[in-house]
RNA sequence: GGGCCGGUAGCUCAGUGGUAGAGCAACGGACUUUUAAUCCGUGGGUCGAGGGUUCGAGCCCCUCCCGGCUCACCA
C-alpha cells in the first residue's frame, strides 16, 4: 500500500513556499498551449526530417507533467508528458537566465509545467524543445511511483488508480479502449434507430435478473429501497409505452462475491427491439460486436490470453442441450426432473447441493463443462424455462424458451431472449419464482405487479439483449481480471 | 467461507535466529546535447497489527487486518 511520506511532503512544501516568495503562483488557472507533445514532434519531423542535430525555427508552447529531470550543471533536460505522449525539453542557463535556471532546482517529478521554445533535434536524434521560458502549472507535493518499474503492488494500483495511470501507458490504454468500446456501441445502436434511455437505479423492489440486491434506505420516505440488478423490467415498460427500440448502458449492482469475473457493480447494455425475436438479436449481437472490435482494434481477430479470437460473423450456433451433451455426456432433456438430473450428475462425480433446483442444475452443467471451453465466439441456444422467467417459450417445445447466451474467451458476454409478452403467463412464471423464493432461493425473481399491469396493456413481441460491458472490455484489452477494466474496483475498506 | 501465496524505506525488491540492505526517488556537491544521464557525499524504517517462543525474532509459533490467485457461493 502506498503511504504518505511526511519528509518528502515537507521538502516539496518548502519549494512551493519559495515559489510564492518569488511572486510565482504555483497553481495558475489556465494555460494556452499551441501543440500537444506528439504534434510538436510531428511538426518538426515534417519540416526537417530526422537528421540529428537539426535546428528549426518553429516555436511551440506545450504543457505536461515532468516525468524525468536531468540537471547537468549549466544545462538540463526534462521530459514532459501530456495525453499525446512525451516531449523532451532542454534548458540552458545562457538562454533562460540565471534566476529562471536556478529555479529549476525546485522542480520535482510530478509537477505540471508549461514551456515555450524552439524545436530542434538532439545529436542523439530526439526532437526536443529548447526552452525560452517556462511556467509552473501545478506543484506536486508527493513523489510519483518509481520511474522504471512503475507501480506493481496490485492493491495500491486499485486503491490509488491515479498512481497506476500515472505510471503505466498500458493501463491508460486499457481505459481508453474501454471508452471507445462504449462509444462505438452507442454509434452502432443509434444508427439503427435505438433510443438511449435512463431508468431508475433506486427501486422499491429489484427485478429483471436472478440475483440478490443491495438494500439502502430512503430517509424522506422512511422506506428501504433496492439498487437495481438489471434494467430489463423498466425498458420493457417502455415498449408498452410505444417506443420500439430502446437501450440503456448503465451500472447495475449485485450483492455477490467478487472474483476475476465479477464486481458487485458493473456495467451492462440492455436493448429491446419490437417485432424482433432472439434470432434477430443474435444476428445483431455478432454484427455489433464485430463492428466494435473493428472500430476499436482495427480488425475482428485479436489476441486474448494465449489464443487468437476471431469474432468475424457468423458465430458458431449450438443448442445448450447439444453443448452440454458434447462436453459432459449428459442429455439434460432426458432427465425431466431435478432428482433424475442430479443423479446423473452425481454419477459423474459432480458435487451438487441437494437444494439446487432443475434450472440451477442445468446452469451448473453449463458453467462447469461448457463455458470454459467456449473460447471462440459461440451462441448457445434454447434454455430451460425454469432458468428464464421472463423469456418466451419455444412453440415446438414448451420445456424450453427462445433464449441464447453469447460466449467468447471462456466468458459469457451476452444474454438474450424473445421477450415474454403474455401477461397471464408472466404472472404464472412469477408465481413459480415466488414459490422457489419461499423454498429458500434468495435469487428467485420476485413478482412485479406493476410490470404485469404494464404487460396487460399490451406489449409487442420483442427481442431483448443484455451484454456485459466489463467483460467485453476484458476481451478487447486482453485482461484476465475484471478489476483491470474497472477504474475503481470494489475493495474492502482499509483503515 | 476453505486452500495456497504475499505485505520490509515514498516506489521496485533482497534479507530463513545474531548490528535492517540495494536500486530508483529525496537532500548537498561536480558537470552546457542528456535520455534508466554520470560521479562524490548525506539522510530516510513502529519490517501489516497484536501476542508468544528465545539470551536474541523481519525470519519460528498463534490470532487478527489487507491484498492476489483458486475452490465454493454466485449470472
Amino acid at each position: 500500500m502506498a503511504e504518505r511520506n511526511e519528509e518528502f511532503y515537507q521538502q516539496r512544501l518548502a519549494k512551493l513556499q519559495r515559489l510564492r516568495e518569488q511572486g510565482i503562483d504555483p497553481y495558475p488557472a489556465r494555460f494556452q498551449r499551441t501543440h500537444l507533445a506528439a504534434e510538436a514532434v510531428a511538426l518538426f519531423q515534417a519540416a526537417h526530417g530526422d537528421t540529428p542535430g537539426a535546428h528549426g525555427d518553429e516555436t511551440v508552447t506545450v504543457a505536461g507533467r515532468v516525468t524525468a529531470l536531468r540537471l547537468m550543471g549549466r544545462a538540463a533536460f526534462l521530459d514532459l508528458r501530456d495525453i499525446s505522449g512525451r516531449l523532451q525539453a532542454y534548458c540552458r542557463v545562457d538562454r533562460l537566465g540565471e534566476v529562471a535556471y536556478q529555479r529549476l532546482h525546485d522542480l520535482d517529478l510530478g509537477d505540471f509545467l508549461g514551456v515555450t521554445g524552439a524545436l530542434f533535434r538532439t545529436r542523439t536524434g530526439e526532437v526536443t524543445v529548447e526552452v525560452h521560458q517556462y511556467v509552473m502549472l501545478g506543484k506536486s507535493l508527493q513523489p510519483p511511483p518509481e520511474k522504471w518499474h512503475g507501480l506493481t503492488d496490485v492493491e495500491t494500483r486499485y486503491r490509488h488508480r491515479y498512481l497506476d495511470l500515472m505510471s503505466s501507458e498500458e493501463v491508460r490504454q486499457t481505459f481508453a479502449v474501454r471508452s471507445r468500446i462504449v462509444s462505438a456501441m452507442r454509434r452502432f445502436l443509434d444508427a439503427r434507430g435505438f433510443l438511449e434511455v435512463e431508468t431508475p437505479m433506486l427501486q422499491p423492489q429489484a427485478g429483471g435478473a436472478l440475483a440478490r440486491p443491495f438494500v439502502t434506505h430512503y430517509n424522506a420516505l422512511g422506506q428501504d429501497f433496492f439498487l437495481r440488478i438489471a434494467t430489463e423490467l423498466h425498458l420493457k415498460r417502455l415498449l408498452v409505452g410505444g417506443f420500439e427500440r430502446v437501450y440503456e448502458i448503465g451500472r447495475i449492482f449485485r450483492n455477490e462475491g467478487v472474483s476475476t469475473k465479477h464486481n458487485p457493480e458493473f456495467t451492462t447494455l440492455e436493448s429491446y427491439q419490437a417485432y424482433a425475436d432472439y434470432q434477430d438479436v443474435m444476428a445483431m449481437v455478432e454484427e455489433m460486436v464485430a463492428h466494435i472490435v473493428q472500430e476499436v482494434l482495427g480488425a475482428t481477430q485479436f489476441q486474448y490470453r494465449d489464443r487468437t479470437l476471431d469474432l468475424t460473423p457468423p458465430w458458431r450456433r449450438i443448442t445448450l442441450r447439444d453443448a452440454i451433451l458434447e462436453h459432459s455426456g449428459i442429455d439434460y432433456l432426458a432427465h425431466p426432473d431435478a432428482e433424475s438430473l442430479r443423479a446423473a450428475m452425481q454419477v459423474r462425480e459432480m458435487k451438487v447441493a441437494p437444494t439446487l433446483g432443475y434450472g440451477k442444475l442445468v446452469d451448473e452443467l453449463l458453467s462447469t463443462f461448457v463455458e470454459p471451453q467456449l473460447v471462440q465466439p459461440t451462441f448457445l441456444l434454447d434454455y430451460p424455462v425454469e432458468l428464464s422467467p421472463l423469456a418466451k417459450r419455444k412453440a415446438e417445445d414448451s420445456r424450453l424458451v427462445e433464449r441464447f447466451e453469447g460466449f467468447a474467451g471462456g466468458m459469457e458476454i451476452a444474454n438474450a431472449f424473445s421477450e415474454l409478452n403474455d401477461p397471464v403467463e408472466q404472472r404464472a412464471r412469477f408465481a413459480h419464482q415466488a414459490q422457489l423464493h419461499a423454498e429458500g432461493d434468495e435469487e428467485a425473481e420476485l413478482p412485479d405487479e406493476d410490470f404485469i399491469f404494464a404487460l396487460e396493456h399490451g406489449m409487442p413481441p420483442a427481442g431483448g439483449l443484455g451484454m456485459g460491458i466489463d467483460r467485453l472490455a476484458m476481451l478487447l484489452t486482453d485482461n484476465p481480471s475484471i478489476r483491470e477494466v474497472i477504474l475503481f474496483p470494489q475493495l474492502r475498506r482499509k483503515e
